[in-house]
DNA sequence: TGGTCACGGGCAATCGTTTACCGAACGGGA
DNA sequence: TCCCGTTCGGTAAACGATTGCCCGTGACCA
């Protein structure tokens, strides 16, 4: 079923179903008709395999995340879906598993499949440079969340200073005076920026703790570690989480030692995340706006595709504290 | 930068190239030498869109499932594209937004994409029929959790009947005499499988409650209403839910309303989604092997890809009875 | 009436591979 | 020496669209 066939149906040539198909060169109405009638009868369908060669566009973006199985990205990648699918280009979906290895062979069959442009969620701020560029050399790339050092592309992410201040401003104010971090190595741009800024608020605030920093990766089973570390030390006002997931990994084992929390401590999480609710105490954490992230993104890309020259653009989207239990009121 | 420029700096025809890259044919020792250090002088990458093309396969198998942000279904398409990338093929992952139109539509943007195979987790056993259909028609297609009536391709899910039934004689043996389902209407089969062997198990255990049954959806706000609507009543001594998103969504709304898990009520999940222990109490529920789950269905479509014929596959997997807090023990 | 132009349609080249077919070279057996 | 089979490389035709170029028709104007 190829577009011969429609056009012997229709008894025209195959460059006027070409057209009429993909209305990029007007054809009379009653031809049109024709062909339209022709091609719905035989049910046919445009190989858009076939079209992408001649065309040199394949109509799909790929997307790197390093774990898919961390809310925080799905969450962004509905939103980058939601958007791509109205001028129906498809993405291509791939997991780094969190290594720039895997990532760079990921990057390798997605720019053989030709994508015409790619988000990527770095795994980590040094190794993958030479992924970034790799994959800025061969088509347009905005990079979402995390960026890498050494290459500009368009990015689109949230300010973790506003974030981390929003959450030492409000702890103050809930009457915490001492403060811990645990969080994931600096090894992304936000890590790091969450870091830096934990230590210089809670410096600059004269409350203490700028220095009392543990450090893992965004994960369950480092929050729960680095809940039995802390509780066989004198406890601080506040633990603030790198993320949400770290955050409830944390309230797991802070309850299984008995800690309880907000009484004898107050924990914070980063991300908000569906799930950030839902623990007990609820979380208190910093709420980016996920589907907005995704969307800009793709409207990023989208833009670049169409147009491809201009300045980089970095979209800074504002981030909102979200009050739960975890510090203070049920 | 095509496979002619390769050609051209070894000195060989494209033909050659070609076989030396994709090894379909033999080529003497030194000659294949020549080519592959042309090949990466060069930095020569196949286009797989041409490739495609030709060959009739595109290496890309699709995917559609209801809603990624439902944490059950990344868990899913992470075993998936860990067992695809193997035999490096691509996922086009979709969302169908729980719409069976919008099912379709991703469906033939998949199908003019010319995937290789298709899995899907369909959003409506009725109503996506003539999609399943369709898909089938057109490509290999594995049914992954959930199967439409009326169509009968290759399938991996888990026992559901089963499932109920480790549930109900748990909260038996814990002390539960009455019960109440909370769960989503039955519009897939899940959903009717869990309410037909809730209703079946309760009733023949002579227990009470087999008709007391709320259905919604599979989400959070359902499974808050839901909870609001059943401290009006008297209580059951455990409340069933379908799955751990309507089960956490229950937990939050019985505390707010003051009803303690699980000493006034039993409740119990279904899928043990990575956040089902992280509540307070943490979460009893069945859990699904989603990992195998999505392993199991890349692996059967893969065979169908190499092997067309052959009787209709049906896995299901088994599923194991997870116990914590919310039914008896801290 | 002749010239110009817009319009609408067809022919065939093209995108970058793979592969059916062909032919040269070579070795071995009769 | 001749013939046959095998091996290995090249030529060119696909795959299924899009599109540059061309041409015939008819409208319009001078």
């Amino acid at each position: 079923m190829t577009i011969r066939d429609v056009a012997q149906e229709a008894g025209v040539s195959t460059a006027t179903v070409s057209r009429v198909l993909s209305g990029r060169r007007p054809v009379s109405p009653d031809v049109a008709q024709v062909v339209l009638r022709a091609s719905d009868r035989l049910g046919y369908r445009v190989n858009v395999v076939a079209r992408s060669l001649r065309t040199q566009a394949t109509g799909t973006v790929g997307m790197i995340v390093p774990h898919i199985s961390n809310p925080f990205f799905p969450a962004i990648v509905e939103g980058v879906e939601r958007e791509l699918t109205g001028d129906d280009r498809q993405l291509l979906l791939c997991d780094s598993q969190g290594s720039a290895d895997i990532e760079a062979a990921r990057l390798s069959a997605l720019l053989s499949r030709q994508v015409d442009g790619l988000l990527i969620i770095s795994c980590d701020a040094v190794t993958s440079l030479s992924n970034v560029q790799r994959a800025a050399a061969a088509v347009p790339v905005v990079q979402i969340d995390r960026s890498v050092t050494g290459c500009t592309t368009d990015f689109v992410g949230t300010d973790n200073e506003v974030g981390i201040r929003l959450l030492v401003d409000h702890l103050i104010e809930a009457g915490a005076r001492s403060f811990a971090l645990v969080s994931a190595r600096p090894t992304t741009s936000p890590a790091t920026a969450r870091l830096e800024a934990y230590q210089r608020v809670v410096a600059a605030t004269g409350t203490a703790g700028a220095e009392r920093v543990l450090l893992g990766d965004f994960s369950f089973e480092w929050g729960t570690q680095a809940g039995r570390r802390l509780v066989t030390g004198p406890l601080p006002d506040a633990v603030l989480c790198g993320d949400d997931v770290i955050a409830l990994g944390l309230l797991g084992s802070l309850r299984d030692a008995g800690v309880r929390v907000p009484l004898d401590v107050l924990v914070t999480g980063y991300d908000d995340i569906g799930f950030a609710g839902l623990s007990n105490p609820g979380l208190t954490t910093v709420r980016q706006p996920v589907s907005q992230i995704g969307a800009e993104s793709a409207r990023l890309l989208r833009a670049r595709l169409t147009q491809t020259d201009g300045p980089t653009q970095r979209r800074i989207l504002a981030s909102t504290l979200q009050v739960r239990g975890s510090t203070g009121r049920a």
